[in-house]
DNA sequence: ATCGTTAATCGTCGATATACGATAAAATAA
DNA sequence: TTATTTTATCGTATATCGACGATTAACGAT
């Protein structure tokens, strides 16, 4: 039985542009350090530092401090449970039109 | 190559306890009628309605006058691409940490 | 100790989301 | 027609989001 609370903060986590490119980049690179991510995207580090904060209170990422550094990762355990359950959520779909 | 505002705006439409509850109960159900799913949940029907519409212009859901009546029923083409999507998104995970 | 680099947090402002009562619209029933 | 049922929409009030400049904090280098 899915909790819906707990899926729609991970959806809300998900439900904006910017959030999703950090994960893309994340998935492509592996680890990345913020101002890596940073310099990907066309907003500041104040802005993008706010999404790594939402991304990671989601569970979606990790994120330890690396000296002066902060190194993100993507949360592989949550990512495939998110899916798990959005499937489940949905069931087998057989009785719709 | 997943188009992320897309998917944001399907996520955002997933990002809400009481629209999940629908989807699930559109799942179990199959075809809805409104008042239905108003009487499953502790909102007020112009809620309820609000979040329809708000599942509908995602792509979400389907819905069609029936007489005085609205029928939803999951849009199963939709939620099947959204899945693909979000896999896609995150690619193999294997240099992740 | 001071300086430079990196990242998190604060404060703020406009925009968007959420909830609901009241009302409107549209079909059916009497 | 008139009343009833069903649903969508309007108006509104509160809360949350999203963006950024400015500041703070923490570390490493000189």
């Amino acid at each position: 039985m899915v909790n819906l609370e707990s899926l729609a903060v991970a959806c809300k986590a998900l439900s904006h542009p910017a959030r999703l490119a950090i994960l893309r980049t994340l998935a492509q690179r592996g680890a990345c350090v913020c101002g890596e991510i940073v310099d990907t995207m066309p907003l500041s580090q104040a802005t993008v530092s706010q999404h790594l904060k939402i991304l990671k209170n989601a569970g979606l990422i990790t994120g330890e401090i690396d000296g002066p550094r902060s190194c993100y990762c993507i949360n592989v355990e949550q990512v495939r449970t998110l899916g798990k359950e959005i499937e489940q959520l949905f069931g087998s779909l057989d009785n719709c039109c």
